[in-house]
DNA sequence: TCTTGGAAACTGGCACGTCAGTTATCGGAT
DNA sequence: ATCCGATAACTGACGTGCCAGTTTCCAAGA
């Protein structure tokens, strides 16, 4: 089911019959992988009333974020005291070649998410060689879950181009490769914190305008939620 | 089904339907939470083999110390950073609770499975205290997840007594409660390598013990696993 | 004694149907 | 035009039952 990984908006219903239908199965499995889906959090059902995509909070972004600093932090240092030389080159090219994308996206006329994914995904493949390279599959699933998990979060925010520094990520992967472990995990932090910071003055941003919008067209339209 | 934290050694075969029948239930739910208890990794099963509580490796053992170490290092610094005098008292206090116990654990004439996990889950109520201070739900759950986990496993280690310094978790607990966030991450950072060091030791100890064991016994004993 | 093979018992996967609770819709009252 | 409430459609939870693999175990052969 990745059909779900950024090509359907946070607040999607997910009917486990209709998907069924669709997919030319019952709906036992399709309740299955909802539950898994679920219990990595890609996913909130209220039971009796419905599944949804999941719509993050401006909190749980935040803590996305602090969730990766530790983790990531951590991948870096470890990258950068055990990762073979082929590794290094291999994480170097990654890099160059994310940046390209990333600046390509910036130069394009008008926003396509479909686009902006694709450059994601190159992102959540540079993050996952490192924590590959760790040798340690466990710590390497639990990053692969939190970046899954904003993947999914974060087409809500970005409605127009990522501009970053031309070399971020070179710059990056240069540290990891010939530093230290710790300078590796404090270019990490640098890196995750810059990015969280992006994200969230995007997302109160969006909030901001959102609110406005909801005040012009209407008085008393402010639903309770939950 | 909280049953499953510590009473049920790994390798204890999980039949849908026995459970079901116990329960009192269909087998449906009970096969969403055995579904549940996988994607935790708690569980593991083969398709139409049968479903067992997970036996760990030491690789997944050392793995799981890995992502501790990132987890509550972070959640270390955070704590030293933003918890207010209220909850660096009590984890002062459950610090004291907890030395106490090991030591009494140490004291007692045999050992105790039952009494031990009782140590331990005061053991996991630290941390977590640690963890919830840092206001990031995502992120405590993290660290519960991988408590979890290692709980279940650490009694196939643990056959004798846990011998540590008389006041471990005291000089942590002081290290996170009045120290810079640097000076609390540091010592989490031993503290999880030190433990991790600890388990890694009794674990091999063990594997070479029942290897010596089982070539005693008998020759062409050794089953294809996988 | 050790191997082997085959059948029975058991396993999880899945289909189908029912049930109780939630939501959306639409017609009637204001 | 707005509000409201009854009802119909829909939702996930779960019971029952079958199926195709896997494991286990015991008897027959070496």
């Amino acid at each position: 089911m990745a059909i779900l990984e950024g090509t359907l908006p946070p607040g999607t219903p997910l009917s486990r019959r209709r998907l069924a239908e669709e997919l030319g199965m019952s709906s036992v499995p399709v309740a299955d992988a909802i539950a898994r889906l679920e219990g990595e959090g890609l996913v909130e059902s209220k039971a009796r009333a419905g599944t949804r995509v999941k719509i993050a909070t401006a909190d749980e972004i935040r803590g996305n974020y602090v969730l990766r600093e530790a983790l990531e932090t951590h991948s870096a240092r470890l990258f950068a005291e055990c990762a073979d030389a082929r590794q290094r080159e291999r994480l170097m090219r990654t890099a160059e070649r994310l940046d390209r994308a990333y600046n390509a996206l910036g130069r394009s006329k008008e926003y396509s998410q479909a686009r902006h994914a694709k450059v994601e995904r190159i992102h959540i493949e540079f993050h996952m060689q490192i924590a590959r390279a760790t040798k340690v599959p466990l710590f390497a699933d639990a990053i692969e879950r939190s970046r899954v998990l904003l993947f999914n979060w974060i087409f809500t925010v970005a409605r127009d181009f990522e501009k970053f520094p031309e070399r971020w990520h070179r710059d990056l992967a240069e540290a990891l490769a010939k530093g230290s472990a710790e300078e590796a995990a404090a270019a990490m932090r640098c890196h995750v914190r810059f990015r969280q910071a992006d994200v969230i003055e995007r997302f109160q941003h969006l909030a901001r305008r959102q609110e406005q919008d909801s005040r012009m067209v209407r008085g008393p339209r402010r639903r309770v939620e939950n």
